[in-house]
Parts: C-alpha cells; sequence; structure tokens
DNA sequence: CCTTTCAGTTAGTTA
DNA sequence: TAACTAAGTGAAAGG
C-alpha cells in the first residue's frame, strides 16, 4: 500500500499531493478546519469547524463532523475533483458531479494530516438473514409458518397486483398466501397482502388464508390485522439462520456421502 | 487540536491508544487491513481487505471500503467500545449497543496508519430551500403560483387526513389547496393532495381547486394529474431564493430607514 | 416514548 | 435509462 501521511503540511505541499492524488485515483483523507458549500437539489453552508473529508478512489467525497453517523455534506461516486490553492491562508477542494448538477466545495484554513494511499480491498462482504434467505429458509422448512404447509410456488405472478412471497396449501386444502418481511410488520405489509388475495379470490373460489411472516408486528398493524382477516407468525431471523445453517450442512454431508 | 499520528503502530502500542482514546472519547482513524462481522437485525461478514475505520467523538463508528458513498458496515451513535489485543497478530474492536442488540466487530490484521485527536467543531450547518422555505417564499410572494392567488392560512388542520401546505383563494373566488414539494412530484404527492381536497369537499359546497407546487412532476405522475383533476406548477428553488433573499433584504430595508 | 414521515436519501433491481 | 422499491436505512417531527 503505497501511504503519504504528513502533519501540518503546508498549503502548497497538501496541493501538490492533492493533485498527485486525484490524478491517481488514490484514497485521501484530511483533518482539519474547514468551511463547506453545498450546492444542488438543495444547498447548504457549513461554517468553520474541525472535519475530517474523505476523497474515496471512485471520487465519492464525505466530510464528517465530530459526531454523527451521517456525514454532514458529500458526494456521491464519480465526481470531477479540483484543488485551488491562491492566497496562501486557505486551500479549496471542489468536488462537482452533473446530473444532477451539483457542487460542494470545501476550503480549508488549516490542516492537521493529510494522507492518501491506495487501498487494496477485495473482501467479499454477505448480508445474511436477507428477505430471500428466510423465503429459502421457508420453502426448506415450511413448519417455520405452520404444520402441513405444502409450498406451491415460489413466486405466483398476480400481474399489476404485485407478487407473493410464497403460496402454498395447507393441511386442510386451504390456499395460503405467505408474505414475508425481514422488518417488523407495518399495516402496509398487511393491505399489501390483503391485495394479493382479493386479487386471487377473483380467479378461484378455494377458501385462501393470508399469513404474514415477520420477526414482529407492529402494535400499529394489530387491528388491522384481525380487520381483514389476516394471521401472523413471528419469525425470528435467528431461526432461519439456524435453518440454513442447517440445510448447508446437510448439502455437505450429501456431497460427502 | 490533541493529535497522535502514527504509521504502522505494533498492535501493543495501537491497543494502549485505542483504549485511552475510547475513555477520553476521542476522535479515531485506523486505515489497515481488517475483516469485519455484524450480528443484529441482520447479521453480515466482510472478508479481509484494506479499509478506513472511523470512531467518533460520540461512540459512533464506520467502516469504509476504498469506493462508494456508505459505510460497509456501522454503528450508530452512544456504542460500548472495546479493544481485544491478545496474541500479536491481530488486534480487535468490537462496538456494541443495546436496542437494538447490535454488535460490529473489527478484527486488524495490520494497521497502516491510526491517528487520534479531539476534534472542535461548532460551526452551524445551515440546509437551504427547504419545503418550509418554499412555502415561506410563496406566503410571501403567492404569484410564484397563480397571478391573485390570496392565502388563507397556512395550514388547515383536516383531523385524520393530515394537512395541507396551503389554504387560499383565487381571483375567481375558488379555494385552492396547494401541496408543495421540494423534491418531484410523484403519485404519492397527488393522490395525498386528492385526500385533502376530498376531505374539504365534505365540509364546503365551493368549488375547490388542487394545486400541486414543485421543481418538477414525475412523468409516471402526469397521467394521474389528469385523472384527479388536480393541477401542477413548476417552482424551481432558485426562484424561491431569490425571493427569499428580496425579502430579506427588504426586511433589513425596513430596519434601516 | 412510540409512531410516522422524510431524505441533497443511496443503492439495487427490473421494465 | 428510467422508474420502483428496499435499507442493519438514519433522523426529525408529531402524538
Amino acid at each position: 500500500m503505497s501511504l503519504y501521511v504528513k502533519v501540518k503540511p503546508p498549503f502548497r505541499e497538501a496541493a501538490e499531493e492533492l493533485e498527485r492524488a486525484f490524478r491517481t485515483r488514490s484514497f485521501v483523507l484530511v483533518i482539519g478546519t474547514c468551511k463547506v458549500d453545498y450546492e444542488g437539489r438543495a444547498s447548504s453552508t457549513l461554517d468553520l469547524g474541525e472535519r475530517l473529508v474523505i476523497i474515496k478512489q471512485d471520487g465519492s467525497v464525505l466530510v464528517h463532523r465530530p459526531v454523527g453517523y451521517e456525514p454532514v455534506n458529500w458526494q456521491p461516486p464519480k465526481c470531477m475533483l479540483k484543488v485551488n490553492f491562491e492566497d496562501s491562508d486557505s486551500l479549496t477542494v471542489t468536488a462537482a458531479r452533473l446530473e444532477p448538477r451539483e457542487t460542494v466545495s470545501m476550503e480549508f484554513r488549516d490542516i492537521a494530516v493529510m494522507a492518501t494511499c491506495n487501498l487494496k480491498d477485495a473482501g467479499e462482504f454477505a448480508l445474511h438473514v436477507t428477505e430471500a434467505q428466510m423465503k429459502e429458509a421457508i420453502l426448506a422448512v415450511p413448519e417455520l409458518v405452520e404444520q402441513g404447509l405444502r409450498p406451491l410456488q415460489e413466486e405466483k405472478s398476480l400481474g399489476e397486483a404485485g407478487f407473493t412471497d410464497i403460496y402454498a396449501e395447507d393441511s386442510a386444502g386451504n390456499l395460503v398466501v405467505v408474505e414475508i418481511k425481514r422488518n417488523p410488520a407495518t399495516k402496509g405489509s398487511l393491505t399489501q397482502l390483503k391485495r394479493y388475495i382479493d386479487t386471487i379470490r377473483k380467479r378461484t373460489d378455494r377458501p385462501i388464508r393470508g399469513i404474514v411472516v415477520a420477526p414482529d408486528l407492529r402494535k400499529s398493524a394489530q387491528p388491522l390485522l384481525h380487520k381483514l382477516q389476516l394471521e401472523y407468525v413471528m419469525l425470528p431471523p435467528e431461526r432461519c439462520l439456524v435453518v440454513l445453517k442447517g440445510r448447508k450442512e446437510t448439502k455437505l454431508s450429501e456431497f460427502l456421502s
């Protein structure tokens, strides 16, 4: 990893290093005192203060204050970068993008530390227990929802009404529409499921049940659950993990046998 | 600004400095090779790679890859931090929070640079041309929407139907409900306005017009505009700025005279 | 404190 | 490319 680190670089040196970094698409960190202006979809001003500025290898820009999760100002990837160093008491970096036309400019009055480098990161990122994985788990072990449930097809196209998550039959022969939510089910989840069911009812006379499967049900959605005659089954993500893990191990053992 | 910067600190030194930084609620930067695990609402794994880790003075944590606007892993403010340095070939930082119970742990295999400091940032942040400011501009200069428009009251309470943005009368004596959107108006904006109007219609026999004021109208919303018998007036944020600026200058001149 | 809505949302997926 | 939808959404506003 190429690396440049300098405490209190003079503006002239900082400007040259920034030019070099932008040219070579390097990762840039600046801790310093600056004010920031943004002009675009909205516009904002940020008075002088000490912040961390990050300019990434894809041209995205982040201005972070000492607290808070979100950047106070930013620019998405692929924006054009320019350094401006004229008078000796300030150095300005401008990040512009078209579509939409937006500009963030950072005027530094002082630079405490500056670092540039080329980060190499090919590590794979995996987010587990997505809605798709919950579905996978349920299809593998339908008992997660109900004893005797038999999935019919993964997603039944319902035209403009959208898609169901799982379409199944219960032990009594009723049709069952299962709506999966990774987050606590809301009123929206219920009305969505209700729409699915109404659409299906027009095509068949078989009795239909609607089940919302989620780790939780918002209290505000509870009255609607009864009003729409739907059912709710609690399914914590951990249980899905167990099933998916078990399935993988099963697959492995099958492979080994 | 107190400042510690070290290139390639040994893990032992890094661990001590991290302990000190966490204790004193300092701002921490680490550029290094790490893998990251997250466990909470969902769970994720991130294999080894070079990243920037930020730990802020309020206990928020950000793990940034060399590209992309968003952090690949994070932790919101106020989480508990712990350093773990046992074997000599890795150093682990764990950030945990309750409610919801979530944990991010970063295992460093190599630290290229580490910096800690105390950032002081009292600079005021101001986001201009919000929806409220568009409203302010329209109330000051109703012609921005239509010649002869006379605002009646800022927000008319409509019970559960929500709030209108501006309630007015046009030159022909019709009631006018103005819905302001800072962003391009969507189908949702139109149905929302329609709900307002339907609610008002139950209380009066006067003819009512509905106008959506926004910088743009989504193409997908156009058919609905006609179907719901609503009107659309384009209002770019710049024009609001001009009005607000003018108003401020007027105020100033009033003050000076 | 809980719920709802908004965001300079961003990011991914699909028509 | 444009429109739609989800997010470990986060953050603010309202009840």
